[in-house]
DNA sequence: TTGAAAGCGCTACCAT
DNA sequence: ATGGTAGCGCTTTCAA
């Protein structure tokens, strides 16, 4: 048995060249598969996988891509959490999607791991190098974005989409979010279909774009369906306990419906109406704006977030941009599915006003 | 407000020179730090610097690596599953592991994480292509890998570590794996302290090199302390049950301590024993030679492995052969501890003999 | 149909 | 102390 060296040095394009006696670019529009444009004969090309095989050459990426700028590495990088930990499942269905649909459209993926900073935020520029350069583009993901590192990137010019709107002023970033406005909309439309016409919002009154979307959602479909919007007035209370003066206005009958952007909302919510001798839904609706986990003690009527779709679609937004560099596309939506739950009833009797 | 325009070419070390008005290689050298091998004069080097930041240059990393061959970035290959999952999961200590050692020593980790096949397998190889050639090498682990694969790697002198021993003939692989072998041996030496002096090993059967590691170390330790060795003939039964016949030796006395190579073994094990009478470490003492779970019902005297250790050093001794390509490391060892749990005890007076 | 050669951005050698 | 320049392996234009 003959022993290889060990470490021995790669072939290159230039070593099937030789052994094939053929010209080196010859090699590459072989392996290019470009064999339509300048029509190599079938012996040419026989002879040239012939000496590919035997010398078990591969191409080197890393030339690919300093000559064409890709090499369909598409680079995911998340802003916090070491490996998928605490917010796993936060995480865990964006890449699902990420995953699959990178593998469709045959492309390579580079999760990019390491922290940067004491701190254990995840950097994407460590002494000034942008880490992500390797890949042609990346996915960004993660609730605790740095947007001066996001600026920067665009910037940079380096194409990149994120996951979650985020907004930078002065800074034009793609991101690909859950429509949670529409979605919202389409939930206050569902009450008004149901008769209700005092709706409330329960605010966690966190200061986040997607909050905003919903909140924003709600407000132009309560305009749209002449809705009154009987709110709290400020965030809620520790535990998610909203003010009692307005629970004593709601327990007057003040509203028939409410929508809470979290659902650690309303379940205090719900207590405290009961402590009023009040029942969900029979006296007051009550709707999640986000998702529910499906073994969660209430079937709320909530959102189902299609973080698996979203993830598909970032990739697909991603690739985008790589081939067509000149196109500035900003949000890109994803519809959330409404899911009906046991929370929202129609209007009952007693307390139609 | 200027508006840069998107997708800017990003500058290069030529565009920095011209600013600076000195040559491209004065650019190189005060990146890279070799302002000590060509002294270059303060005033240079904080012009150069000046150009860098105003144009916000950042090293090409492809170019580099192409360039010198390295770019300080390692591949993690796993064979099977997607994302790393939960903290229950098998690789998540070693990759914490990895991780954590690769920030140390200022490398960037790069997950490799496409499937490759319909089969959910995942690849190194895709279409003759090595994935990892874009990192400087990798460390791969899997229960499952694929041997195939890995002396391809190996004939391509592509640099890698495999976390847990795998033998493939005619090829020496670098592998780092906890040492079972002297961690079964510890285990015959406890017993044998307590005064056992006839014990069995209980196999799961698994034709794996871990496995084959346990029982060389426990056959060692047997002869060197001149223990006599009553393990059960064949593999055990469904469900993990040895031999009803070599049970009934048991039962009559025949060995004083049992070491097994899997928590599922031990457990029926004690229960037929208890089904004969017999109670753990009362009559028997049992030791499991795998980590087993704190919470776990029974407190198994065991091992614990140590996974975040093994990534740290597959780390280490990655970063060795890229140092030094000619070395041959092959195994690597990490050495297991012993856990003193509850069921291990001296020799009792009644079964002395 | 095929080959020669330029050049992607960088590092390092060899000049000055 | 600084600059010119070769070349990493590849793709692609231009000539032959």
């Amino acid at each position: 048995m003959t022993t290889t060296p060990r470490r021995a040095r790669a072939p290159r394009q230039s070593d099937v060249a030789r052994l094939a006696g053929v010209s080196q670019s010859a090699v590459s529009r072989v392996i290019g598969g470009d064999t339509d444009a300048a029509r190599i004969p079938e012996a040419t090309v026989r002879r040239i996988q012939e000496a590919i095989k035997e010398l078990g050459y591969v191409p080197n990426p890393t030339a690919r891509k300093l000559r064409t700028g890709r090499n369909r590495l598409l680079g995911v990088h998340t802003f916090e959490a070491v490996f998928p930990r605490a917010r796993e499942d936060f995480y865990f269905e964006f890449l699902l999607g990420i995953e699959e649909r990178a593998e469709e459209i045959d492309h390579d993926l580079v999760l990019f791991t390491s922290t940067g900073g004491a701190d254990g935020r995840r950097r994407v520029y460590r002494d000034g190098v942008n880490r992500l350069n390797v890949a042609d583009g990346a996915v960004l993901l993660g609730v605790a974005a740095d947007r001066a590192e996001l600026a920067r990137l665009e910037a940079d010019g380096y194409p990149f989409v994120h996951i979650g709107r985020r907004e930078v002023p002065g800074t034009r970033i793609t991101c690909v979010v859950p429509d949670y406005e529409s979605a919202a909309a389409a939930i206050v439309d569902r009450l008004a279909d149901l008769g209700h016409t005092r709706v409330g919002y329960l605010s966690a009154g966190i200061d986040e774009e997607s909050y905003a979307d919903r909140r924003r959602g709600y407000e132009s479909a309560v305009a749209r369906r002449g809705l009154r919007d009987v709110s709290p007035a400020g965030p809620p209370g520790p535990g998610g306990v909203p003010d009692a003066a307005w629970l004593d206005r709601v327990a007057d009958g003040a509203l028939t419906a409410v929508v809470a952007d979290a659902e650690w909302l309303a379940h205090p919510f719900a207590e405290a109406l009961a402590a009023r001798g009040l029942a969900v839904p029979r006296d007051v609706s009550v709707a999640v704006l986000e998702g529910v986990a499906a073994d969660a003690p209430v079937r709320w009527d909530c959102l189902e977030i299609p973080r698996r779709e979203v993830g598909r679609v970032a990739i697909d937004t991603l690739v985008g941009l790589l081939d067509e560099p000149g196109r500035d596309v900003t949000d890109v939506l994803v519809p959330c599915v409404v899911v009906e739950g046991e929370t929202v009833a129609g209007v009952s009797e007693g307390s139609a006003g």
